[in-house]
This record gives structure tokens, C-alpha cells and sequence, in this order.
DNA sequence: GGGTCTAAGATTGTATACAATACTGTGCGC
DNA sequence: GCGCACAGTATTGTATACAATCTTAGACCC
């Protein structure tokens, strides 16, 4: 089963035992905009879902902070992130500046495995389609780069680039226009076309056009700036 | 007092409270090579001397986990990283990638404040120098990087940054070379310069030249590559 | 009605206690 | 002497209890 896609497949196993299921489940509900920006995330609430104690949520949750989808804030608690939209185009422009350039590494690196494994991905990004499955489809698109990143072999930049697509789940629930339509499918099968053909080159055109798409296709005017807790403004310095 | 370096300057403020003051301690201690890699650090014992509980410490272990300073085995303990030579790589490349570009933009959005710290900065880095103290300056040396990304005002960037300076430091603790001197002055100081002048390309170029400098001054030969712990490979799937 | 203060409730922060797991050294068999 | 098994010790993982802080609702005053 080349595209069973396990709840383990989004986090970097740093941590095991019983609050890994929790960051696995959480970052998956984000990943698919079911949890939404802004969400509260109360620990025993999470606690009483997961019959876990609180110990083992606040683990889970300071994990999530640290890859910035949940934003903690002292005894307020956790909240899934609300990016600006001041950091939503600054983590294109990361992911534009990092994906490209390692497109360009996966395509020399590529394997006849590596580009069945990609084809399979968007095969099951289509049928979640398909299924009318948008959240789930959503989150097979931002692994489709992932994966992609791993293909270059560059564990480190892989792991940056495993956090700004994460966090571009977050942005696009909150800022993609509603007008245009998510149709990646020719951007992914082309650049998979590019990478099998080992043309490092044209995959990093296409990487990098692709985001761009992918950017104009959100609505980044300030004005939907989203809400701001004036307490965390006016509280006087620690 | 522009050069004042805090114990806060490593850390970003995700947690506040006692175990940000343990997370700073520790975080400085790795960054001077004072904790060298592969040390134990036991949640009792920095729950003594620091006058904490364990939960704290824990916390705080779980952050130096995530910015890759500790590595965390399960029921074993927290350890100071040891940077495998592959590892060691892939942070100059990752680095490589991201800083030239950044001090670019660090040119363009230069002010003559700006200007003046990283100039304090490289006083301070001297001063420790001429004071023998190596440790403080080889940590100052790196926070000058950090200083750049943060005058490129590219926050997303510039937190990746930092976490490369980071595990720079214990990547210099262990495969420094004896002989070649650590004499960052001159790159430093022309860096500045370009960058006073606002010569972006120029910065690029310098910081590129001054990246490869470091790499080159690193005896990454295989030979030495840090001890493995066999248990972690022979260990059954969990 | 609007605003401020206060007190009760809810939620998070920290410490401690107990459970589970790994490490260490001793004794036994060979 | 060498290797292995086992028990005791030490250390980490998890749950729970208590303290600190924030939120909310309502009374009271203007």
C-alpha cells in the first residue's frame, strides 16, 4: 500500500509513547482545516478525548507550538495558530527560496521508487478529490512537497521545508480566495514528469512557478487581518 | 548598552516563566562548547541546581530538544547532540543556502542603527577574544549571523538561521580542526562594510566566501565520527 | 445604560507521588 | 576467567494534587 498515509507521516517521530498519537491527530486536523485558526485547545478537554492525563497534553501541545501550529499563551493556554498576513508571505517566500533549489537536488537524486511513490501520491490527492475529500486532499498536497524534499536527501532543509508547509495549511484556511479553484494537478504531474526525466533545471522552474501560484491564489490585502487579543497588547511587560 | 548580550538572546520567547531561565542557561553553556556533546543531562540533577522540579527541567529539555541542541532518547534521558559528519554538512549546505541571500536583504533594509550594533557586536566578539575567553567569543561569533538575518527582517528565515547557528556550535565542538584559527574579525568586519554601503551583492558574496571559510576550517573526514551508541540501532522496533 | 469592582469559577503552572523502564553489580554455572 | 541471569538501584514516564492566574458574571455606583 504505497499511499496509506499513517497518522505518523506529518511529525518527525522526536518524541514516542502516548503523545505522539496526540501530535499525530491534532496536526492532521489542522493539516485538513478542520481545526481551524484561532481554535481554543483546552487541556482537559484534549485530556478527557484522548483519556490521557494532562501531563501528556501539554507535551503534545509545546510540540505543536514548536512547529508553530499552536501558539501557547501563558495561563491563557493553546491556541492553533493564526498567521498574519505579514507571516504568511514570509514563509512563501521562504518556501521560494528553499523548494525550488532543492527540486533541483530530488531531480538528480530521483529513483524509479521515488517516482512511483510521487505518482501514487497524487493519484490519491485526485481521489480525495474525487470523494469530495477536500481537507484530506489538502493535506496530501502539502505532503506531495514533502515528499519531493525528501527525495533530495537534505534531512535539514527537509525538515524546514516539513514546517512552512505545515504552517501554509494554516494560511490557505485563512486566506485562500474563495474564487479560485485548488487545481494542482497539472503543477504536481508536471513537476513529477520533470523529476523522473531527471531535468533539475525545469522542475526548479516549475517549483518555483508553482508557488507562485500557489501565492497569488491567496488574498493577502491587510485588511482581513485576523482578530487580535488587544490583552496581549496592552499586558504590561513581565 | 548595545552589546549587552542577555541570557534571553538565544531563546525565542515561545515560553516564558522559570523554564525559559534553564533553557537560556543551558542553551548558552552549549553554545560557549561548556556542555560539549554526547553529556548526560539528568532531570534530577538540573532540577538541583537550578532549585526546580523535574517538571520544569523537562520542559525545558523538551525545547533544547526541538531547536536540536539536545537529543531526547526515550527512557534514557536527554543528551547534549552529537552532530553526525552528514549532519555536520547539511547544516553549512542549509546555511549556505539561506544566509548569502539574507545578508542581501539585510543590505537593502540597513540603518545606520543596525549598522552600529553588529559593529559593537564585533567589539564585543574582540574584547572576549583578547580576554582568552573562547568559549564567549565563538558564541558571540555566531549570534553576529544571527543579528544579519534579524536586520533582513524576515522573521520565518531568520528563526531557521538561528537554529543552524546553533547546531553550529556543537557541529565546531566537535569537529574543529586544532589548527586552524578561529579569525572571523576580517570577514565580520568587511561584511559590515558592505553592508553599511548597502552593496547587497557584495554582502552576498562575502557571506558566502566567509560560510565556506568555516566549512573548510572543519575536519569533516568520516574517520572521526562521533560515538554511536549501539543500543540505539540494535534496539527492537518499539 | 455604561462602567468598574469584586468574587466565584474555570484553566493553566508547578510540585510531588507512583509506575515503568533502563542501568549496574553480584552470584552462579561452566 | 568468562558469560549469563537476576535482583537492586537509579532514572525517566505518567498521573494527580495543589497553587497561581485568568475569565466571567453580577452587584453596585455614577
Amino acid at each position: 500500500m504505497p499511499t496509506k498515509n499513517t497518522l505518523t507521516d506529518f511529525i518527525q517521530p522526536t518524541l514516542t509513547g502516548p503523545s505522539a498519537r496526540l501530535v499525530a491527530s491534532l496536526s492532521m486536523a489542522i493539516h485538513e482545516n478542520k481545526l481551524l485558526p484561532g481554535t481554543k485547545l483546552g487541556e482537559d478537554e484534549l485530556g478527557d478525548i484522548f483519556k490521557v492525563s494532562r501531563t501528556v497534553v501539554r507535551t503534545a501541545l509545546q510540540e505543536l507550538s514548536h512547529a508553530e501550529l499552536v501558539e501557547l499563551k501563558r495561563n491563557r493556554g493553546a491556541f492553533v495558530s493564526q498567521p498574519t498576513v505579514r507571516e504568511a508571505r514570509e514563509v512563501f517566500e521562504a518556501r521560494a527560496l528553499l523548494e525550488p533549489r532543492t527540486a533541483r537536488s530530488a531531480a538528480e537524486r530521483m529513483t524509479e521508487e521515488a517516482a512511483a511513490r510521487l505518482e501514487a501520491h497524487i493519484a490519491a490527492e485526485h481521489a480525495a478529490i474525487e470523494a469530495g475529500e477536500a481537507g484530506k486532499a489538502l493535506r496530501l498536497s502539502g505532503h506531495f512537497h514533502i515528499e519531493i524534499s525528501r527525495i533530495a536527501d537534505q534531512t535539514t532543509i527537509a525538515g524546514f521545508i516539513e514546517r512552512l508547509v505545515a504552517r501554509s495549511s494554516l494560511i490557505i484556511a485563512l486566506y485562500w480566495k474563495r474564487q479560485s479553484a485548488l487545481c494542482e494537478k497539472h503543477a504536481h504531474h508536471a513537476l513529477v514528469d520533470a523529476l523522473r526525466r531527471g531535468d533539475g533545471a525545469d522542475a526548479e522552474e516549475l517549483m518555483k512557478s508553482h508557488l507562485l501560484d500557489i501565492l497569488t491564489a491567496l488574498d493577502l490585502r491587510e485588511v482581513v487581518q485576523p482578530p487580535i487579543d488587544l490583552k496581549d497588547i496592552l499586558r504590561p511587560a513581565p
